[in-house]
DNA sequence: GAGTGGTCTAGACCACATG
DNA sequence: ATGTGGTCTAGACCACTCT
């Protein structure tokens, strides 16, 4: 049996070194780190190399650069937070309610920028717990052309979500979340089975081209605890 | 006055090149991108120079490279939903409620993982909108130990938001969130100036050392609509 | 003027995936 | 066997900052 050769390449040595440095407070917010050269004579090293492991920290947001002048250690941002927005929970079944064509009301008009006679694709679903209860209830309302590929492989998304998806226009659109609390209306609460009024997260998402154009809006009630959204901030080592 | 030499380096018009070639669909989810040595051809450079383009794509995550095999299409991820959680929002004011040692009750015990006897700071503000309404209620219990610099300065910048952020260990915690719809407690309910059993967005952030060890707990309610958070998904252009 | 980071070159050797 | 990406070198020139 052959040993692997897994050494570690020296621009990671010295990303480690210095990302170390960072945590352990000997660098501080604000720091000036060592320069590129002082880098290159430390480790004995090609330029090359030490801005290889300068730009990993770079690029991980743990320093900035300020050109001429030097490499600093950045300010944390905690309160970005990255919510992961799990479409199919564990232990969950989610089943079609509904899927037709609408002439959606005056709001979702609105928000979807289109005329009184645009009709748009309504499409609904239920998620039950293992216990059978309901947990959440989603309502999308999807601008269907067909000059939109990647609006077609949403509805076909959605209605197979088992199916790999399509061929698509990669990061062609991206969506705007807001996040809310509301008190379940009469319609809603008879599809969660729960009484009126009772608190409900609501994630609204709008799906939006990179052109600006708005292709599509979601709402998604999610009954508590079930529906919690979880999330991180800062830097996780 | 001389024209001022700002021309775009090559890597970069590779890397917009083919970042326009991937928002087109002119590359789809899961496609190859031409080899290192075909867009050195291409653009009649170094090696270096291509890899520094890839790489920008990359470290954006809009590809990924296979070793030995070659750059490929990322399929998008729109699950991860960066949340901003802004902390002083525009248009209000925040105030002080209260700031003292407490022993908290079990939950909170638990949550922080610490024993019976341990005393915390429970710190709690208010925020008001322009017209004087309370929108939002933050309680926060902090595990203060001389030995965290960075509790004392979660401290010293909560009570003193407009103090520049002393020297500190950059990135020394993470936080975990959880966000839920509640009804609104009685005390709550006080506070906020609502009635019982509103619907109310509760975020909850777990401060967490790199090492594991919690060492600070907050709850954020707020009255809708005020509170929503606001998020994106996707890649935006 | 000395030092810094930004860009770029023209090589090199390696381990590995694929056919 | 060929081609790929991963790592690394030893130079170079530039524009700019700082003192």
């Amino acid at each position: 049996m052959k040993k692997k050769n897994n050494r570690e390449p020296i621009y990671a040595l010295i990303y480690t070194n210095l990302r170390n440095q960072i945590f352990d407070g000997q660098l501080s917010v604000g720091d000036l780190l060592p320069s590129e050269n002082q880098l290159c004579s430390n480790y004995k090293v090609s330029r090359e190399t030490v801005r290889r492991g300068l730009k990993a920290l770079e690029s991980e947001g743990l320093i900035y650069s300020r050109p001429k002048v030097g490499y600093f250690v950045s300010l944390p941002n905690y309160s970005d937070v990255t919510v992961s927005f799990t479409v199919n929970p564990a232990n969950c079944r989610t089943h079609y309610k509904d899927i037709h064509a609408v002439m959606p009301d005056a709001e979702v008009r609105n928000i979807l920028n289109i005329p009184e006679d645009r009709i748009v694709i309504e499409l609904s679903q239920v998620t039950d717990s293992v216990e059978g209860t309901p947990v959440a209830y989603d309502i999308k309302y999807i601008l269907y052309e067909q000059a939109y590929p990647s609006v077609e492989s949403e509805i076909r998304f959605a209605v197979f979500p088992e199916l790999t998806l399509p061929k698509m226009a990669a990061f062609s659109y991206y969506t705007d979340v807001q996040i809310r609390a509301v008190g379940a209306s009469e319609a809603v609460a008879k599809v969660l089975e729960c009484r009126i009024g009772e608190p409900l997260l609501l994630v609204e998402r709008i799906y939006i081209q990179q052109n600006g154009k708005r292709i599509g809006y979601a709402l998604h009630y999610s009954r508590q605890p079930y529906g919690a959204l979880k999330g991180t901030s800062g830097y996780r080592l």
